[in-house]
DNA sequence: AACCTCACG
DNA sequence: ACGTACGTGAGGTTG
């Protein structure tokens, strides 16, 4: 058989895969994308050439002697990013770890041990294949030598293939020409001067006559064009000097044999170690299964009612238990974990003697004898349990883990075991699929004992690692007197529901659809074609080249047709506000008519979801549907608040906070205008145009207070000339100068903003008023970009997470007190600084009279809070 | 699944 | 020079 040989271009396989995958991180803040995409690129080629024999060229850190030259010649070479460097003894390390040779030599290019070892290859009979991202490497294709590139586009990899005579067909050169070609155009990126005014069309051309550089030179009277000739004439030395330069040593010495570079077992004790360490786990599955030691728990099932009373009774006597509830239609399962990996498995499935609320009544006891009881997600299960705002040893899993990190985008069994026992467990998601079902015929499966298993384990295990930390974080009165109350209130609503008429809500459907088609027809006339106005894409190509409308702005895949395009040619051409509305009613259909349709219960009522550990900054979120987003802006939209309606005998009432995030500034920014400004309580943004215009208060037009409330807004946001300008729609430069009037005006602002900046730069996060973090990792970024980005987050994060965290006090507090009192009127919806209360109507004042109180007293701030309450019969009326 | 667009605070 | 306002969720199209 013959002998294959595979040569990886390492340093350029790297940076590929680098720029090729999102920027991803272990949970010890490692980055690991670039030593990801390298595997999986080294793995598909292993699979596809299945060779004989595997080495790896590295670059050595020390300027090599091209880069020394010419450091100067054309600026610097780039470095590379932090984040990519300290990935490179990382791969490294890991290819070392498969037995995996490594070619490295002070003073010579990953290059030119590639291609000294590919002609060494070749000459003792090896086929060879060369994978790199880099086109230099073509002047080492032969017949039995390939270059082999690898693209990644959408799609996913492409590989261009090279042999000696693929290089001649794209390139019209042979290999060893390509070399004389790149000494002629020269390579910006790899500090290749080349002859100037010669770019790749041209040094094609003249090879393909001369063959050489040197030949070329010898026949300069007959290179054409003249500006080619003068400029190699004058510039030969430097022509002669980057084919030096561009030419890659075959003749380096080279540390490692072919004896070396057989193939061996890749998986060994070490690189395993090592891949689990960076959580590479769809690698890790490559292992067999001896190196599989994936933690198991030990299950111990239980059917029979005295064995199930024994346990509950023996562990309401400990401290400490992990729990895991699971209900699926009629059956209902119970997994228990309070010491060591032994966990009870406690099942329902169909005649056993336990039943639902056997294990139900048993779990709420266990809440009540011990000291922490922990479950993730426990609002999933409040229906079922008697424990309330008042319980001490609730202990949510899931909540905790995201107060520690609010940036995940889960928190199940795995990634808290991950992040805080160090153990790499299989995911719900691995275990899981079409073929092994969670249950099947009524009847828990092996992967579902597993995970729940895994997660009554997890949820015990995790509660010292996470209180310690919430504890170091001075969160503890966050998890308790906020986010655990919270659940309740959120699980509240999510039982209530909100009231929709659904016949007035099919209505208004049906009122959009006549005038959706009447549009349709308008714009098909105008546009003199039918095509789908729904697709960007259609729509573009028919505005902006059928049509040629002026205006086109384009995106990554075509042209822009947001409203913000759109808008600046809207008087130009009639088509445009007929698309405009289109788009507008088709939303309004399509979304919140037939959306919401979709979610009306039994009960005539839809059941939203309230996520608590969604946002980035402590927001609540709503789904299934999503209640927070109901349109109010536009009169057309607002009109769908008149089907949410309140019961028989009961009005709403919507409360919501004034400017809570711009007095929360005034607060946590100290700054005496503008807490003088509250105090007083004066228009504030009228307040702000008088201050950065200089003028009276009485003086401020409509148009500088509009410009004022801008600012105002943006200061917020962590603000930008470029945002406000966008926003204002007037010039960088003079939206620069309201934000430089604006923080002269109020210093102390400028102050804080900065100051939370800072804090995030040395602390890795930023704090509420209420001590709640938020992490911004890009702060340490190498990229301008999101950098910047993290610095604006470092100022928005503790205004909208502070008033986040009032809002969630007094949330609970008004649902609370609603229900100590055993009052009718319940709590339904929480917008992000409002609620909204369905009101007995004989409740109607002492409604208003929480409201006020428990919004206006939840937090105590430098300056007033402020809530505006309005009533009505139906959401409309009430907004 | 990714992108665009748009609804809200 | 880079290309941006902060925080969300959903529907439609397209690959």
């Amino acid at each position: 058989m013959e002998q294959k040989l595979l040569l990886i271009d390492g340093n350029s396989i790297l940076n590929r895969a680098f720029y090729g995958l999102p920027d991803m991180t272990n949970s010890q803040g490692l980055h690991t994308n670039a030593v990801l995409g390298f595997l999986n690129i080294m793995f598909k080629f292993l699979e596809e050439e299945n060779p004989t024999h595997l080495a790896v060229a590295f670059d050595l850190k020390a300027p090599t002697f091209r880069h020394k030259m010419f450091a100067d010649y054309k600026g610097t070479r780039k470095g590379m990013p932090d984040e990519l460097r300290e990935q490179v003894p990382v791969i490294r390390e890991v290819l070392q770890a498969m037995n995996i040779p490594l070619m490295m030599k002070e003073g010579y290019e990953a290059d030119d041990l590639l291609g000294t070892m590919s002609v060494l290859g070749e000459e003792a009979g090896f086929e060879v294949k060369i994978v790199s991202g880099d086109r230099d490497l073509l002047q080492l294709a032969t017949k039995k030598v390939q270059i082999r590139i690898p693209k990644t586009n959408r799609a996913g990899t492409v590989v261009e293939d090279y042999y000696e005579d693929d290089v001649l067909e794209k390139y019209q050169v042979t290999p060893k020409e390509f070399i004389d070609v790149k000494a002629l155009m020269g390579d910006a990126s790899d500090n290749i001067p080349g002859i100037p005014g010669i770019g790749e069309k041209t040094a094609t051309k003249l090879i393909k006559e001369f063959k050489t550089l040197e030949n070329a030179y010898a026949h300069i009277d007959e290179v054409k064009p003249n500006r080619a000739k003068n400029n190699l004439q004058e510039y030969y030395d430097q022509g002669v000097m980057s084919k030096e330069l561009a030419t890659i040593k075959l003749d380096s010495p080279i540390d490692i044999t072919f004896e070396e570079a057989k193939l061996g077992n890749l998986y060994t004790k070490e690189a395993y170690h090592m891949l689990k360490e960076l959580e590479f786990k769809a690698i890790l599955k490559r292992f067999d299964g001896e190196e599989q030691e994936d933690f198991e728990v030990k299950i111990k099932e239980i059917v029979d009612l005295a064995e199930a009373e024994d346990i509950f009774a023996k562990t309401a006597k400990k401290k400490e238990a992990g729990i895991s509830i699971y209900k699926e239609n009629d059956a209902m399962w119970v997994a228990l974990n309070t010491e060591g990996e032994e966990v009870y498995l406690f099942s329902c499935e169909g005649f056993g003697f336990l039943t639902e609320d056997f294990l139900y009544e048993k779990v709420d006891h266990l809440y009540q004898k011990m000291e922490h009881v922990a479950m993730m997600e426990v609002k999933e299960h409040l229906s079922h349990l008697t424990i309330n705002e008042m319980t001490k040893s609730i202990f949510d899993v899931s909540l905790a883990a995201y107060l520690i990190n609010p940036l995940k985008s889960t928190y199940e069994y795995d990634d808290i075991a991950r992040d805080y026992k160090s153990m790499m467990l299989p995911s719900r998601k691995e275990l899981i699929d079409k073929k092994h079902p969670m249950v099947s015929d009524g009847v828990l499966s092996d992967a579902g004992k597993k995970i729940m298993g895994y997660e009554a384990y997890v949820a015990r295990e995790a509660i010292k690692p996470l209180s310690n930390k919430l504890t170091e974080l001075e969160m503890m009165d966050l998890y308790r007197e906020i986010e655990i109350p919270t659940m309740f209130a959120l699980h509240d609503m999510e039982v209530r529901g909100i009231h929709v008429d659904s016949k007035a809500l099919k209505e208004y459907g049906d009122q959009l659809v006549g005038r959706i088609e009447e549009l349709q027809d308008s714009i098909y006339k105008e546009a003199g074609e039918e095509f789908n106005i729904n697709s960007p894409k259609q729509l573009g190509v028919v505005l902006f080249e059928h049509m040629k409308l002026e205006g086109a702005k384009k995106t990554k895949t075509g042209y822009s047709t947001s409203v913000e395009v759109l808008e600046k040619i809207e008087h130009l051409y009639p088509i445009i506000p007929m698309i405009l509305e289109y788009r507008q009613l088709t939303k309004l259909k399509s979304t919140y008519a037939d959306g919401l349709a979709n979610f009306i219960q039994d009960d005539q009522r839809i059941h939203g979801k309230f996520n608590q550990t969604i946002t980035a900054t402590g927001r609540i979120s709503s789904t299934e549907p999503n209640l927070q987003n109901i349109p109010i802006r536009m009169e057309l939209g607002r009109a769908i608040r008149k089907v949410f309606l309140p019961e028989d005998g009961y009005v709403f009432l919507d409360a919501d906070y004034s400017q809570i995030e711009l007095r929360v500034l005034a607060h946590l920014s100290e700054d005496e205008k503008l807490i003088h400004a509250y105090e007083e309580n004066q228009d504030i943004h009228a307040r702000t145009a008088s201050e950065v215009f200089g003028i009276p208060m009485d003086e401020v037009t409509s148009t500088q207070r509009r410009e004022a409330k801008a600012v105002n807004f943006g200061i917020i946001y962590g603000l930008s000339a470029f945002g406000l300008s966008q926003d204002l729609k007037i010039s960088r430069k003079q939206a620069q100068e309201y934000i430089d009037r604006y923080f002269a005006m109020y210093p102390r602002v400028k102050e804080f903003l900065d100051g939370e900046v800072e804090k995030g730069k040395t602390d890795g996060y930023v704090k509420t008023m209420f001590n709640r973090i938020r992490p911004i990792p890009e702060l340490k970024s190498s990229n301008f970009m999101q950098r910047n980005f993290g610095e604006r987050v470092a100022m928005n994060s503790p205004i909208q997470g502070t008033a986040a965290d009032i809002i969630k006090i007094a949330m609970v507090r008004v649902n609370m007190k609603l229900k100590e009192k055993q009052m009718k009127s319940r709590l339904l919806l929480q917008i992000h600084d409002e609620l909204l209360i369905e009101t007995h109507v004989d409740e109607f004042d002492e409604v208003k009279e929480i409201l006020k109180n428990e919004m206006m007293n939840a937090a105590s701030l430098r300056v007033p809070l402020s809530i505006d309450i309005e009533q009505g019969a139906s959401w409309y009326e009430a907004k």
